[in-house]
DNA sequence: CGTTGTCAAGTGCTT
DNA sequence: AAGCACTTGACAACG
């Protein structure tokens, strides 16, 4: 079991989500951004394997404008140096690694131009993947998409859009019950017809389900794996912020729900996304739980403990970089 | 230097 | 018809 959180450190004084207008887009500025943005990732990384967290979801703004017809650079080239040592890296501590297209992709769009703005996102995202030499236990995390009043069709439309993906692509991606429109179920008619796996949300699960106990949904979830070709089965945790809309995840780790929700495991292993407002604050939490269940290896060697923050408190001051000068600025 | 409006991209829901 | 929420965060303009 692998325990992880998306995208960003709060502990960190450097983001690996640094991006820009797209009126102010210039290559220089591109490739400057992209070599912070990659040696932060490193940073982030260096820090989770010294932490025992081996589980990251990579954001999706390394390279800004990777999909946009604007960016022609060829950063695969340029930069395949640092990815295949990110890579390396990554196998060398037995890292899981996870990417997260946003809202923008919608494979089962009825306009083919969103399809096909879609597919190039994950042909971006997948690349970054292949480019770090990681298998197809590495993967690309979507929802099903829209509904547009006919759920089977919708269904349908993404089975056939799938059948057109990039094999490269194809055997990364994997699809996420939502919390509004596409239950378990749904995906499960999905993998039904295409195999391809089901990432679980335990949360989006108790907003949207078909009376499925928890323990069931994710034996099914499960079953969906395929051991060598896809990896042990990753999901996203989280839960209800109290107070707040229906769906609106936590801000800090409610312990005792984590291990309610642990026992529902009943044995099975998994990969665990923490979708919670601090980020690695939760982590360290929840692998202290897991290390006192010996459900996760012992500290690695030279292993500090994380300093808990007070709720609210960051434990590190974000110092802001210094601002890119004009000496930088487009052709004259 | 602090504050605040805005940002490539989609969809469904609320007002 | 328009605004909002979605892992919001961070850029960029303005004072």
């Amino acid at each position: 079991m692998k325990i992880g959180y998306p995208c960003m450190n709060n502990s960190l004084d450097c983001t690996s989500a640094s991006t820009f207008r797209l009126a102010s887009y210039y290559e220089e500025r591109l490739v400057q951004t992209v070599a912070s943005n990659l040696a932060c990732l490193r940073r982030i990384l260096e820090y989770n394997v010294a932490h025992g967290l081996l589980f990251f979801r990579i954001g999706s703004d390394i390279v800004p404008f990777a999909s946009h017809a604007v960016n022609t650079f060829p950063w695969q080239t340029h930069f395949a140096a640092e990815f295949r040592a990110l890579g390396d890296y990554i196998k060398a501590h037995g890292m899981r690694i996870s990417l997260h297209p946003d809202q923008f992709v919608v494979l089962n769009s009825p306009n083919p131009d969103i399809v096909q703005r879609s597919i190039a996102e994950l042909v971006y995202q997948g690349s970054m993947l292949d480019l770090m030499g990681l298998d197809s236990t590495a993967k690309l995390q979507i929802h099903l998409g829209g509904l547009y009043g006919d759920r089977e069709a919708a269904i349908a439309r993404f089975i056939a859009v799938w059948h057109t993906l990039p094999p490269a692509v194809q055997i990364r991606v994997v699809v996420e019950n939502d919390d509004r429109l596409f239950s378990l179920q749904d995906c499960l008619q999905l993998h039904a017809a295409t195999g391809l796996p089901i990432l679980f949300d335990n949360f989006h699960h108790e907003c949207l389900n078909h009376g499925e106990p928890m323990a069931e949904a994710l034996r099914l979830a499960a079953a969906t794996w395929h051991p060598t070709r896809d990896g042990v089965m990753m999901m996203d945790y989280s839960s209800q912020a109290r107070g707040e809309r229906k769906g609106k995840h936590v801000s800090a780790m409610e312990e005792d729900l984590f291990q309610d929700f642990l026992q529902q495991l009943q044995g099975l292993d998994v990969d665990i996304m923490l979708e919670i407002k601090d980020k690695e604050a939760s982590a360290h939490r929840a692998c202290s739980i897991l290390r006192n269940l010996a459900l996760v290896p012992a500290a690695p060697a030279g292993y500090v403990p994380p300093i808990f923050p007070e709720a609210g408190q960051p434990v590190a001051a974000k110092s802001r970089k210094p601002r890119k000068s004009a000496a930088a600025g487009p052709a004259g």
